[in-house]
RNA sequence: GGGGACGUAGUUCAGCUGGUUAGAACGCAUGCCUGUCACGCAUGAGGCCGCGGGUUCGAGUCCCGUCGUCCCCGCCA
């Protein structure tokens, strides 16, 4: 059909804001058309923007040329209306929409653009799989829902961007291209063209150039940033996802902790939620043991407590050399023997080695464990989690006290404890409720690898009185680490920073990393120590996460304009994808080749298996054709590796090793 | 890398113990309709049952593999 130009036509308002008041206002509107009425001879549109919908009637009677103009709309076509806004009269008026007591009436109509139907519907409801929403993410994010989380997030920044200036942080950019750091997350790797066989990373945290700006002097700084991990993803995490930065030079713990929890006051009011502060500190060995996460959820009772019988007789039962008990209250017939049957089973799987309950009543307190046990011993545990008739009271142990055993005990244990408020509907919707967990210790031992890794990250400082243990007990020392937590998930985490040259090597040293190693990866932040680094600290907030809690969310992508999938791809652009072969060569990618004729009469380039056959870097190979073994004349070329892109079934081999 | 769920019309789903022509709702198309707002009514189009293999007289249905999406463990602050 035949499209109407917009002019020099300005919107005189949004759709969503017509109201009672603007009756009588010849007005402009443009939007996209939700939804179509045809009446025959009176036909209504249903003329939405980002601010909402208003009804537009287009009669026949009285402009004829935008009725005729309307039949020919369909959903989702982009329109201009010129009309005069009108009250609805008694009968007509929707209360279901905020501009339900007026409507438009159209005297001129502009298609300003067709559209196809789309492949599901731009309503807030939508059931449509993920996938299709992804595919088609520019329909999706119309939906208002989506513009609604879009511009929390925008105004959840604009909070942030506010508060941290209000604290004299000043917002400094760091870079994107950086060099690859050992500890941690996969990198994301860039390749160098200019200096082949090297790579760039991207970072995973700005955290080396923040500390850099504290030793610059810059005294406060934040950013909002993107990071990058090249991790396996989660409902709660993506390649590449947002952080609030913070550092600032000569910190108080405390004082940081006041800034940052007056920004969150600041962005729960934008959803006009409190909660209630200072928030409470929880050390991480507390939380370990009460709640059996570093990142519990307060927002329900349910504390586990260490259970040692004086007379040791529970301690003598296969599976309880370790235990703890949690009492449940008035849960003593909520959960079936099958039901226990099914949770001892997963408790098992992480990592517990028995499991038990008790279940008090009037008549006395029943369990499998009473022939083991005694009334007394029963009694005795009961009386230590303070249950009383009606309560149902859960055992869990391990088969030993060591430290990796009691770890996984308790990682069960907050499983079950997670489960149970689930399963007997504990948390009270509305309710939100943060924690600082404090107290980390500062490494953590790898079985697997045989040695410590830094909990937090290697820069992290050990408390002051535990510097003496740093060698001797590292499994002991605690870090000036924190977590900030939030109805159970982790939105942030900071520390103290070491500004001492010596604690920073003393601390690589205990993570195995020589002085060469540790000087060849991070010499430049050892040098920098020594120019008169400022005692300095800060906090990392995952902005996805928040602002995921803050719309009600369950998922970061709900949150994210393009976000990636399960398996790290944009099903949108499709990317990852492969590359045009010129581009691999420039890069160094592809060291060694072999040639081979292809269906479509194209040459496909190939690894070599034997590296000895591979022409060095920097010189384009010759190839021969190993069909017929005829030497291809011409060497390869940029040219000829823009004609045979390196799509289809046979793919590219990529170099592993550089020489 | 491992476990689980799902994949049928544009969308959301149904499809029994394998049985002959694969259904519904919404959407879409055409026509009628001047007060609808999830408009209504009538008619109609629309399917590589994700893909490949196998079992079988016969497969949407059973088996194996594979691809994709989601959730979880590992991994990751």
């Amino acid at each position: 059909m035949e499209l109407d130009l917009l002019g020099e036509r300005r919107r005189t308002h949004h759709c969503g804001e017509l109201r009672k008041a603007h009756a009588g206002q010849k007005v402009f509107l443009a939007g996209w058309v939700a939804r179509r009425r045809d009446l025959g001879n009176l036909i209504f549109l249903d003329l939405r923007d980002h601010t909402g919908v208003v009804q537009v009637v287009l009669n026949a009677e009285g402009s004829p040329e935008a009725h005729a103009k309307a039949e020919q709309v369909r959903s989702e076509f982009v329109v201009g209306v010129e009309g005069e806004v009108v009250p609805r009269t008694a009968g007509t008026v929707n209360p279901q929409i905020p501009t339900g007591e007026v409507e438009v009436n159209g005297q001129t109509l502009l298609v300003l653009n067709e559209a196809k139907t789309p492949p599901f519907p731009i309503e807030d409801e939508t059931r449509t799989v993920e996938e299709t929403r992804l595919r088609y993410r520019y329909l999706d994010l119309r939906r208002s829902r989506m513009q609604q989380n879009i511009r929390l997030r925008d105004r959840s920044n604009q909070t942030v961007r506010q508060h941290m200036a209000g604290h004299q942080f000043i917002e400094i950019e760091t870079p994107f291209m950086t060099r690859s750091t050992p500890e941690g997350a996969r990198d994301y790797l860039v390749p160098s063209r200019v200096r082949q066989g090297q790579f760039y990373a991207l970072p995973q945290s700005p955290q080396l150039f923040k500390q850099l700006l504290m030793m610059a002097g810059f005294d406060r700084y934040f950013q909002i940033v993107r990071c990058f991990r090249d991790e396996d993803l989660r409902a709660d995490r993506q390649p590449e996802f947002t952080q609030i930065d913070v550092e600032m030079a000569f910190p108080l713990r405390d004082e940081l902790f006041e800034i940052i929890e007056q920004l969150m006051e600041k962005l729960l009011a934008l959803v006009e939620v409190k909660a209630p502060r200072p928030f409470p500190r929880i050390s991480y060995g507390d939380a370990m043991e009460k709640y059996g996460s570093d990142k519990p959820d307060l927002r329900f009772g349910l504390e586990w407590r260490r259970l040692e019988l004086p007379d040791g007789k529970l301690n003598a039962v296969k599976g309880f050399q370790a235990a703890k008990a949690l009492r449940v209250p008035g849960a003593s017939t909520k959960i079936s023997r099958s039901q226990f049957d099914r949770y001892q089973e997963i408790l098992r799987q992480q990592g517990a080695s028995n499991a038990a309950y008790l279940t008090l009543s009037e008549a006395g307190i029943q369990s499998r464990m009473k022939n083991a046990l005694g009334d007394d011993g029963l009694q005795a545990i009961a009386a230590a989690v303070g249950a009383e008739s009606g309560d149902l009271v859960i055992l869990v142990g391990a088969d030993s006290t060591a430290r990796d055993k009691v770890h996984s005990l308790d990682e069960a244990s907050g499983w079950l404890r997670l489960e149970l408020a689930r399963k007997l509907e504990l948390i009270e919707p509305g309710l939100w409720s943060f924690a600082w967990i404090v107290d980390f210790p500062m490494f953590a031992y790898d079985p697997k690898e045989k040695r410590f890794a830094a909990m937090h990250h290697p820069f992290t400082s050990p408390r002051e009185e535990d510097l003496a243990k740093l060698e001797s007990d590292p499994a002991n020392v605690k870090a000036l680490a924190y977590d900030l937590v939030l109805n159970g998930q982790e939105i942030g985490g900071g520390s103290i920073r070491m500004h001492r040259r010596d604690i920073q090597q003393r601390v690589f040293k205990v993570l195995g990393l020589s002085d060469e190693k540790a000087r060849e990866r991070f010499g430049f932040f050892m040098d920098a120590l020594e120019y008169g680094a400022p005692p300095h600290g800060g906090i990392a907030l995952g902005v996805d996460r928040i602002v995921a809690l803050l719309a009600g969310e369950s998922s970061i992508r709900e949150v994210i304009a393009f976000p990636k999938t399960a398996s790290a791809v944009d099903l949108m652009c499709e990317a990852p994808s492969p590359v045009d072969a010129n581009q691999l060569w420039e890069l160094g990618l592809v060291h060694h080749y072999e040639a081979e004729h292809c269906d479509c009469g194209g040459l496909w380039v190939f690894e070599y298996e034997d590296v000895d056959r591979a022409p060095s870097v920097g010189a384009p190979p010759e190839v021969s054709c190993p069909v017929t073994h005829d030497r291809i004349a011409r060497p390869y070329s940029r040219r000829w590796g823009a004609k045979h892109r390196a799509t289809g079934s046979h793919g590219w081999a990529m170099v592993r090793e550089f020489s």
